[in-house]
DNA sequence: CGCTATTTTGACCACGTTCAACCGCTGTGG
DNA sequence: CCACAGCGGTTGAACGTGGTCAAAATAGCG
């Protein structure tokens, strides 16, 4: 599929680019259909490109010596991954896992590299979005240094509604397959104690489950205990 | 003082600006003299430029609605301050708070922005920078997540060694004026906590203290501690 | 020299992790 | 067709880290 179709799609980083750019970008770039468990790279790998979802899921996340694993995110449709590594010139500083079939572009390292130092406009989106993403993540950890794991978990919750979530008249259903463990992650606490609190907020009615997707069904209950 | 000759010092960021960029820089930058207390900005103004610190220390932290202040960073001579808010077009995030007599620039935000459309490469050196800070956000999350506190007092200690470390024959001397509040507020504990870690790594030698001056005397035995 | 802020120490307690057992479901092989 | 293994989820109990509270010691400072 030619990029000029399918850019309008995203988050509208690569818009603004001019026709003969937008062709260089269909010539060097390929597409790659992923399976569930599949990952684009590794923490510690090398970067030689950008990877652009056009549809799916795919997680991301940082492996500490211990082996605990602490999610950065989950991206979606028209999100970029990878950019990070390619920006600083060091390796992946953390693993791009496939969790749920994912069709994604890839975008050699040099033509991405020239894409940004040609186009300023584009540039600047990037530049902004890492910005954005970086006082998320200063954010995040004020966040995890504060709260308690009731609290976090209502904040990842409310998190992945925003992105993730679909609105219907039964509440926000997250549309993700994620384990009690997977969640844990989230948080970084324990799959027991994620188990624990799922229950809670069951019985308080913040939350149901409908095969395995959590909906939220109490936004300002949700709001209120993650202490916001 | 001119940045022509301003420049050379701190992290090059504005290193390979052509001379009548710079003159422009020149014209538009001013200078402030600020003591230990008094704050460039709140968390929640407005950005209305870049801050560029020629001397002194200054603590950016993020405070929770509990009141709660987490340390994002401590900058020091050479560093840019509020670039994030600037760029993201957002509301600072943060607070920057002088804990160090210093003499800071501004630049105003429309000079900066014309700055970074006109020079790439001026631009692709702050990108960098914004990628390499968000991926240690993101691993200082991690750290926050699945590390104990002990853990996490060593490795905030080496991080301030290597950033504010003054290398002698004794060991590095950590040239900053922290309370145990303050370094508490780093690691995301208490100030309680910091005291009886402090009094134990002096018991098994990895630190000393000299006027207040953490002194690193031991790195590998820190590093250890630190779980790396 | 008194007043305040910071540091220190001790005691207590709660949150949340860890460990262990168990349930329910699914897939697999005898 | 049933037995059994394997996996995710659930529950209970025990323990430990580290936060909170209170009070004393020390250091700064006008």
């Amino acid at each position: 599929m030619p990029c000029a179709q399918c850019n309008k799609r995203g988050d509208g980083v690569f818009c603004t680019l001019p026709e003969n750019t937008l062709s260089h970008l269909d010539a060097s770039k390929s597409a790659h259909q992923y399976e569930t468990g599949q990952t684009l790279f590794h923490q510690g790998n090398d970067a030689y490109g950008l990877y652009y979802i056009q549809a799916g899921k795919i997680k991301i996340y940082e492996t500490d010596n211990e082996g605990n694993q602490q999610i950065i995110k989950i991206s979606g449709e028209g999100d970029m991954v990878g950019y990070d590594a390619l920006l600083s010139n060091t390796p992946h500083p953390n693993t791009a896992e496939v969790i749920e079939a994912s069709k994604v572009c890839f975008i050699p390292k040099s033509t991405f590299l020239q894409l940004i130092s040609e186009h300023a406009p584009t540039h600047f989106k990037i530049t902004q979005q890492i910005a954005r993403e970086l006082s998320e993540a200063q954010h995040r950890l004020t966040q995890m240094a504060h709260k308690n794991v009731r609290e976090r978990f209502a904040e990842v919750l409310l998190r992945l509604g925003e992105k993730h979530g679909l609105k219907t008249a039964q509440g926000t259903i997250i549309q993700l397959h994620l384990s009690r463990q997977t969640l844990a992650e989230f948080i970084g606490s324990s799959q027991e104690s994620v188990i624990r609190l799922v229950t809670e907020f069951k019985r308080d009615e913040l939350i149901t489950e409908d095969e395995h997707f959590i909906i939220l069904i109490n936004m300002p209950g949700l709001i209120k205990t993650s202490g916001a």
